[in-house]
DNA sequence: ACTCAATTGTGCTGGAGAACATAATTTTTA
DNA sequence: TAAAAATTATGTTCTCCAGCACAATTGAGT
């Protein structure tokens, strides 16, 4: 259970895994939903997750991605609110269920894991200022590069070393990029023709990434 | 010193004063750049400043406002970066600096400190999430209305209780709101004619909250 | 295997808002 | 207090991209 795990105790990990409650997603499926109470921490085993927020109609926009060995759905209960995002599986998810008040009772007395999730909140909360302002300044091209670095920067390469180990539908990649669907089609489209990636079926191969570097910052 | 404050006994508050610097600011002065090397919690004593985003060209954005009493520039400390905002006064401006090393240190000593933090980092993270989609989704009537209702909610009204009590330039506005400066001051035009709010020189009086809420939720 | 639904792919059109220009007004500086 | 600079204001043009419409292809369900 990384970081978070090697910072407890025997007695803690002893309680910890008692409360520990293990769930399976299916590819889509909800994991928890806008406007829900938060109760409990997750932790992504194996799979994808993306957290999202419901814009207007039926456009969201991907706030962030899950990766295994992640924590998530945790920050509306430190804020006491509701959850102002949803999560949902991006392929077959197993995640890992803790009571917060279990969790903020060992933040209270484990010190080093309060400043464990300090660390991580500040750290998430960088990329969304970041995020913020790539989504509303750079254009169409901009923004899809960026996305397919932060795709390769979550979820890293297949084995050949140029493919991204993860599937998109189009849809996503574009709630991802703030566009819409044909816009990332068209868009995905052109890089291949530019020779920047390859693109079969949701397999996207990355064949110049410095490029898409240099787009992403200046395009 | 707030919250914060009260959570120290009495060595602590001893260690803190003696470690804590006060600086001033005039209007428009940068208090800390994007790129810097964090070193010191700052905490807002009188005035008001703007944490704000260099984007392309000269469009910043604000992705802040800091009103006293509060906290700011410690975000990049705990997640072990460099500054990816700067800071900057948009009134004369009084600053309290207290070096981080110290502040680590009493969170690891002090619990409730600790969770102070982590309470206050969920806040923003959450309002950033949600401040992403605003930006990207909404129409310009919609960024700029709910931009009012912010700088409202963010420092409230004068005596009065409709003139909003802070004084911003058009362009800050807009920069605010993520859309040009012409734009910005179209469109407060065009809020005033339909009668939703008056507008003298930089003074703002809020006439219609609700229909302005409106507009910044369906607009 | 067949049907229906979802996803992907392309072309076309319109509109929102950026970009630019220029003037009027206010503020700052010398 | 005059000159320069910054801010506010308004009109016009132009472009990026959303918003359709409609195939073609793929995938899911029975």
């Amino acid at each position: 259970m990384s970081d978070f795990w090697a910072l407890l105790d025997g007695e803690e990990k002893r309680v910890i895994s008692d409360n520990f409650q293990i769930q399976n997603f299916k590819k889509n499926e909800v994991i928890y939903n806008e406007g829900d109470t938060p109760s409990h921490l997750m932790f992504l085993i194996k799979g994808k997750v993306k957290v999202y927020k419901k814009g207007n109609g039926d456009r969201n926009q991907i706030i962030r991605l899950v990766r295994p060995g992640q924590y998530f759905g945790y920050r509306a209960y430190f804020a006491n609110e509701e959850y102002v995002t949803s999560g949902a599986a991006i392929e077959n998810t197993q995640v890992g269920f803790l009571p917060m008040s279990i969790v903020e009772e060992h933040i209270r007395r484990n010190n080093d894991l309060a400043f464990f999730f300090i660390r991580t909140l500040a750290n998430n909360l960088g990329q969304s200022d970041t995020r913020t302002v790539n989504l509303t300044q750079k254009h169409i091209r901009g923004r899809l590069a960026e996305s397919l670095l932060v795709l390769h920067e979550n979820y890293g390469y297949e084995p050949d070393s140029t493919t991204l180990n993860i599937y998109l539908s189009r849809e996503d990649l574009a709630n991802l990029s703030n566009m819409t669907t044909s816009n990332a089609i068209r868009t995905l489209t052109t890089f291949a023709s530019e020779q920047l990636i390859t693109v079969d079926g949701r397999k996207i191969k990355i064949l110049k990434e410095d490029e898409l570097r240099r787009i992403s910052k200046y395009g």
